[in-house]
DNA sequence: CATACATACATGTATATACTTTTGCCCGAG
DNA sequence: CTCGGGCAAAAGTATATACATGTATGTATG
């Protein structure tokens, strides 16, 4: 029998604040079932409707997930919400049924110029790590994708393979995101984006500028330019839903 | 004594979706208090503990504010969430600083192609208001904005005065959005796009695809157009954070 | 051996009930 | 007229109980 602090909080919160701190210490490991909600009920000594609440509020801010009949468990690393999907785009792409495949063409550490390094933030000059990648889709190229990632978050970002494991997928697998910011804009082809994506000089494409924090810490920027005519970019929200 | 509808879905649900047609259809005025949970136990015929239920969640999600001991009222117009704010222009020129203004150019109602019919999934054929208004941020226009708006949930649309009140405003204080859709590409500016913009036939523009619904019906259709030299999207999100 | 059924267990929903906390307001004492 | 006490109303919390629904598993039967 566990004893809840006794704070002045409710106690469906005392209870959501002991499962989270379970999860946090690594109590309950990652693929394991959490205990059930007649478990918590006896081992916290409160009813299950508090313990439901408790379990429903978490599933629903997107800690747990739940299955009827089954259990309850951890939810994988938040991948979702609206915009922060748009980025990998090779699920995408194997999603709609078609063949992914991407070209690395650059892999290097290099040292930021003066306007990168205060995307970064960074007090001081670091070196950090540069990679530019080109996506295909049924042997259509449809982006061209560059990163800088701060090495302090993710090191070993220039010993990977991206042409077998998206750059996408590496990144979310090492670091949490805490925090996304977004910017879209329609700009004219440069020659050497043209070369990649195979279009003419000058014809529209989407470009996605894309800076993550983990922490208070730049993760990662990154310069998404689509072909206007091969890519859009969608989103669909619902404000009351819980998923 | 109400009778909601009989499908499938919870009776926390049903509660919901009654309460937000209520409000969409402005049943219950903006600054009135809404009827206290008992009062809905008595006229819905549900258990209070389920009122409270869809009355929580609703409060969760933004659309209701609570006051204990005092009421429960219908939230100000939210304007959060990654790509929802991004179409209220007006606000956002004001914001930095720059004069904004709009011009209306057609304000009418018509007979959808077909296609626009599917779009609304509408089952027959019923007229709709069609509005095309361009928004400039210190006299360059930066937007042209065309609206397909149903009347069922918005009527006398086609009797504002667009260039006092912007769109965005009067489409957000008459009905609550339940969902959103975004679908954003880059494409070449046609003949009259181009004039209305003031660029040039094939310049890159932001173009910006968008409904909404409010409970199962679509509400608006949007087709948004930027001048891509002058404009883009930006957005910041933390997915810890629940508002 | 395979299928169907029974069963146990998990989460999901709905209700009745009780108590708590906050707030607004009326009304009486000063 | 003002201050304060008390009361009522409203949302917030907590529990017990019941039934519904989905899943896995073991067992009996053909």
């Amino acid at each position: 029998m566990i004893t809840l602090p006794d704070t002045a909080s409710p106690l469906y919160e005392k209870v959501k604040d002991y499962i989270l701190t379970n999860i946090g210490k690594g109590q309950w490991s990652k693929d394991r079932k959490l205990p059930s909600e007649n478990e918590l009920v006896a081992s916290l000594g409160v009813s299950r409707m508090t313990v439901h609440r408790a379990l429903r509020e978490l599933t629903a801010a997107g800690f747990l997930t739940r299955l009827q009949g089954v259990g309850t468990f951890i939810a994988p690393p938040r991948p979702q919400s609206t915009l922060i999907e748009i980025n990998n785009i090779a699920a995408e792409i194997v999603e709609r049924g078609n063949r992914h495949r991407s070209e690395v063409l650059v892999l290097e550490t290099i040292m930021p110029t003066k306007e990168l390094a205060l995307s970064f933030e960074f007090p001081k000059r670091v070196s950090i790590y540069h990679s530019v990648v080109v996506n295909f889709e049924n042997d259509l190229p449809v982006q061209v994708e560059e990163r800088f990632v701060n090495p302090a978050l993710i090191p070993d970002y220039d010993k990977q393979d991206f042409s077998k494991t998206a750059t996408y997928d590496y990144l979310m697998q090492k670091t949490p995101v805490t925090e996304v910011e977004h910017i879209i804009s329609a700009i004219p082809a440069d020659a050497e984006t043209a070369r990649h994506l195979a279009i003419d000089v000058g014809a529209c494409c989407l470009f996605l500028h894309r800076r993550t924090w983990t922490g208070a810490v730049v993760a990662t920027i990154s310069k998404l330019t689509y072909a206007g005519s091969r890519y859009s970019l969608g989103s669909r929200y619902s404000p009351s839903k819980n998923s």
